[in-house]
DNA sequence: GTAGGGTTAG
């Protein structure tokens, strides 16, 4: 891979500097034959020669030599018209400006319209949009009337920077011309509108137009597809077809294109079939849309056999399934086509370039992110921005922050990207610190920047923060996207802040927000956590598409209820729908049975899961198996699965059986499990929690105090127990005994009667659930200021009869806050749910969903 | 003269 370039001098990672060699000498001049003494210039061969010129170079020199012969004057159809025409068609900035400078003379002639035209359209290819409406409006002043030729590229630079108000007055102007009726005219205008977001003006014009061809529909069609209507864009297709008008390549591309955003591939095999009804052959353009579409549907090697098959491929078709690998993640075959590429394609671009340097940051590629950087270096391509913050991006991925920042303080035009890809980078190497500070001091902002730090903020668990930070981009003005949803529906569902995901989903609505694949299953799993079941279904059920994660995450749902037949239906329905079930849908049907008690189902489950889809068990099913088990009772059978299992158990699996041991009261065998998760994870809290806590309903009070000091010892500490209800919007937090909220006394008051009725009502507490060795009114008495009851009692304070409680607890809800809350829940009338660590509670008329297992 | 394929960060 880059013969020549592993061993060129590169970017040197630890210095910061780099050298670049240059790959292409500057390229001579060439002078044509003609262009000699010998074979003297007139006026008709000066015109042939000029618009051959294929290089400016070679332009000026004619220009020069005809200057000095005065062959050049300002007569319509002069050579001075070639000359502009020939400068605008080399394409470059340069011969732009060429031309520009060409185009009048210190001797007060006029420019012709033909000029004009010409200028405005390589302005327009250019896409100096501006600089083309400047030009138009310098036309009017000078009092040259526009013609049908100046409009089509006129329109078409207005599309380029989304020029709309200019764009409208332009089609001003052509209505008082009357040019409406020119069908190029009106084709520039549909494409403009479609571009700028107003697809709706584009089809009113395309309604009323009395002569329509093949370009006016395919330009509508386009504007749909790019406009996310790729429905409208293919109906339109086959309506085009109804009506006679035979598509061409470039209709072919954008209707392909659709289906590629559809990610159809259904509609994609019936438009290619359309294609062989046509007898159309395949140009080149139809297969590399062919290959993309295929890509983006999902069917990869279909796509790699047309590619594979095709005999000219161009540097656009490399580009294309490279560019395609790289988001499906399929780093290694980036570098095998640009192997084959290398070898007998196309030199690599700075696109190309683009995909490699990708592939390398997927695959922490630092061998070839370097040569690629060099590559980059010595052919120029380092200006292009896009390369520059890839190759950041690369850096930091291969975990050379160094060179990543090196790179960066050596670019001359930092975009809002390029800060991006740094925050991002930052953010993944675990430094939120420093990707803070930059945020805060980056002086432009946009939708990217907020989500990268929203999602960040997620990822590290400060989920209020995130939420805050969202309040603040919301108090700038800015709206949020699908991304932001994702990470706020995301921290909603860990603080089980039922208001604020309800607020969540009507912003969505309110914003218009397209809810996706990702989207709908976070919004699915937030209303999960939040403990609002149905809510979460309602989601669900309104998905367009669902995939195996949305399936996994409702059937998530069923598991926080334990209602395994809920979860089970769900994945039958899934099954019957063709979603191919993975590892992941395992382990929330397991935990479903795990919560339900449904031993049988959850054995069945877990031994089809080789034996009818072909998934080997992994280490986290059998823990859900141990846990299914043990939580049963069945605690012989779960030893004897751990013993026989082919992987060795780890932490988790002992850690299940340890929590088992601890619901049944098997003090010999929690000995056991805890020894041998000691031995393989000896920092875990848990381990000593649990174990104190085994000890401590056994009333073995001398083990509790030898576990309690081995924690000093080792300087672990119980994670405290708190809970949080949200009044309001706000969330209050409460920790077990906790004395610090404002209105203390009142919760105090609160429990106090709550106490009373309760204790009238039959209720004893169960004061196994107190860990402290101390006499059994102290005990009463910190049972009665767990914090979940704390929450409770401010909810029933704050909150107007008929409104449901929503606590969330970050542990296990213990079973003496349990028998609280069903009679809290039968005494008051009131419904309410408890979120805890693992699973959640609906409690009513006195009565928990759970039916007391769990 | 009008329409078209590949483009970084979350």
């Amino acid at each position: 891979m880059f013969a020549g370039d592993m061993h060129s001098p590169i970017y040197n990672c630890i210095t910061g500097q780099y050298m670049a060699t240059t790959l292409f000498p500057s390229s001579t001049l060439l002078v044509p034959a003609s262009l000699k003494e010998a074979n003297p210039i007139t006026r008709n061969s000066s015109s042939k020669l000029l618009v051959n010129c294929k290089t400016l170079k070679e332009l000026k020199q004619l220009h020069c030599d005809m200057m000095k012969k005065g062959l050049l004057c300002h007569k319509p159809a002069s050579n001075l018209n070639k000359l502009i025409a020939s400068s605008v068609q080399i394409g470059t900035l340069e011969s732009l400006d060429y031309a520009r400078n060409a185009f009048g003379d210190d001797d007060g002639n006029m420019a012709s319209l033909f000029m004009y035209n010409c200028l405005i359209r390589g302005y327009a290819s250019a896409g100096l949009g501006d600089q083309a409406i400047l030009l138009y409006v310098q036309m009017l002043v000078m009092g040259i009337v526009p013609d049908k030729y100046t409009f089509p590229f006129l329109l078409s630079a207005c599309s380029k920077i989304l020029a709309l108000s200019e764009g409208v007055q332009v089609h001003g102007a052509v209505l008082k011309m009357g040019l409406e009726g020119d069908i190029f005219v009106s084709n520039s205008l549909i494409h403009f509108y479609a571009e700028c977001g107003k697809v709706d003006l584009g089809r009113k014009l395309f309604d009323g137009m009395l002569e329509r061809n093949v370009v006016s529909w395919t330009s509508l069609i386009n504007g749909y597809s790019g406009r996310d209507l790729s429905k409208e864009a293919v109906s339109l297709f086959f309506q085009m077809g109804e009506a006679g008008v035979e598509p061409n390549p470039v209709t072919m591309v954008c209707v392909i294109s659709a289906c590629a955003k559809l990610k159809d591939l259904e509609l994609g095999k019936k438009v290619c079939s359309y294609i062989s009804e046509l007898g159309m052959e395949l140009s080149t353009i139809m297969v590399n849309a062919l290959v993309d579409m295929y890509m983006k549907c999902g069917d990869i090697c279909a796509a790699r056999q047309i590619f594979d098959e095709c005999a000219n491929k161009n540097l656009v078709m490399y580009n294309t399934i490279m560019s395609n690998y790289v988001h499906h993640e399929w780093a290694s075959d980036v570098l095998v086509i640009l192997d084959e590429m290398l070898q007998k394609g196309p030199r690599p671009d700075k696109v190309t370039m683009l995909s490699t340097i990708a592939a390398c940051a997927q695959l922490g590629d630092l061998s070839v992110g370097k040569s690629s950087h060099a590559y980059v270096l010595r052919n120029g391509l380092e200006g292009w921005d896009n390369i520059s913050n890839a190759i950041i991006d690369m850096y930091m991925k291969c975990g050379k922050r160094e060179a990543a920042c090196k790179v960066f303080e050596h670019m001359p035009n930092k975009t809002v990207v390029t800060w991006n890809s740094l925050i991002a980078g930052l953010v993944r190497d675990g430094d939120m610190e420093l990707a803070w500070r930059i945020f805060d001091e980056m002086l432009e902002r946009d939708l990217v920047s907020w989500n990268t730090m929203i999602g960040a903020l997620v990822q590290v668990s400060m989920f209020e923060e995130a939420i805050e930070l969202f309040r603040e981009m919301q108090n700038q003005g800015i709206p949020g996207d699908r991304v932001t949803m994702v990470g706020i529906a995301s921290a909603c569902g860990y603080l089980g802040a039922l208001d604020l995901a309800k607020w969540v989903c009507t912003y969505i609505e309110k914003n218009d927000i397209h809810v996706d694949l990702q989207l709908g299953t976070a919004l699915v799993d937030m209303f999960s956590r939040c403990g609002d079941p149905s809510s979460a279904m309602h989601v669900f059920k309104r998905m367009e598409k669902r995939d195996v994660s949305a399936w996994t995450a409702a059937i998530g749902v069923m598991a926080m209820e334990g209602n395994t037949e809920g979860a089970i239906e769900l994945f039958n329905e899934m099954l019957e729908q063709k979603v191919k079930p993975d590892d992941v849908v395992f382990v929330a049907l397991l935990t479903a049975c795990s919560h339900g008690g449904s031993v049988d189902q959850g054995r069945q489950l877990f031994w089809s899961m080789e034996k009818a889809h072909g998934i080997r068990p992994h280490i986290v099913h059998y823990g859900c198996m141990v846990d299914l088990l043990g939580r049963a009772g069945l605690l012989e059978e779960a030893v004897d699965l751990i013993q026989s299992m082919p992987i060795e158990p780890n932490d988790v699996v002992w850690g299940s059986l340890l929590a088992a041991c601890r619901k049944h009261k098997n003090v010999e065998l929690a000995h056991y499990a805890a020894e041998k998760l000691t031995q393989l994870a000896p920092e875990r809290v848990g381990i000593h929690v649990l174990l104190s806590n085994i000890y401590a309903s056994a009333g073995k009070w001398t083990d509790v105090a030898r576990v309690r000091l081995q924690m000093k010892e080792k300087g672990v500490q119980k994670v405290p127990g708190s809970s949080s209800i949200e009044v309001q919007g706000l969330i209050h937090e409460f920790t077990s005994g906790d004395e610090s909220h404002a209105e203390n006394t009142h919760i105090g008051l609160m429990l106090e009667e709550i106490n009373c009725r309760l204790s009238e009502a039959g209720y004893v507490p169960d004061t196994t659930n107190v860990l402290l060795d101390v006499d059994e009114q102290e005990k009463e008495h910190l049972l009665s200021r767990h914090s979940e009851k704390l929450a409770m009692a401010y909810g029933l304070i704050t909150t107007g009869q008929g409104i449901p409680i929503r606590v969330v607890k970050n542990l296990r809800m213990c079973s003496d806050c349990h028998s609280f809350a069903k009679l809290v829940s039968k005494l008051y009338n009131r419904e309410i749910t408890v979120r805890d660590n693992n699973r959640y509670h609906f409690f009513k008329e006195g009565f928990c969903s759970c039916r007391d297992y769990w």
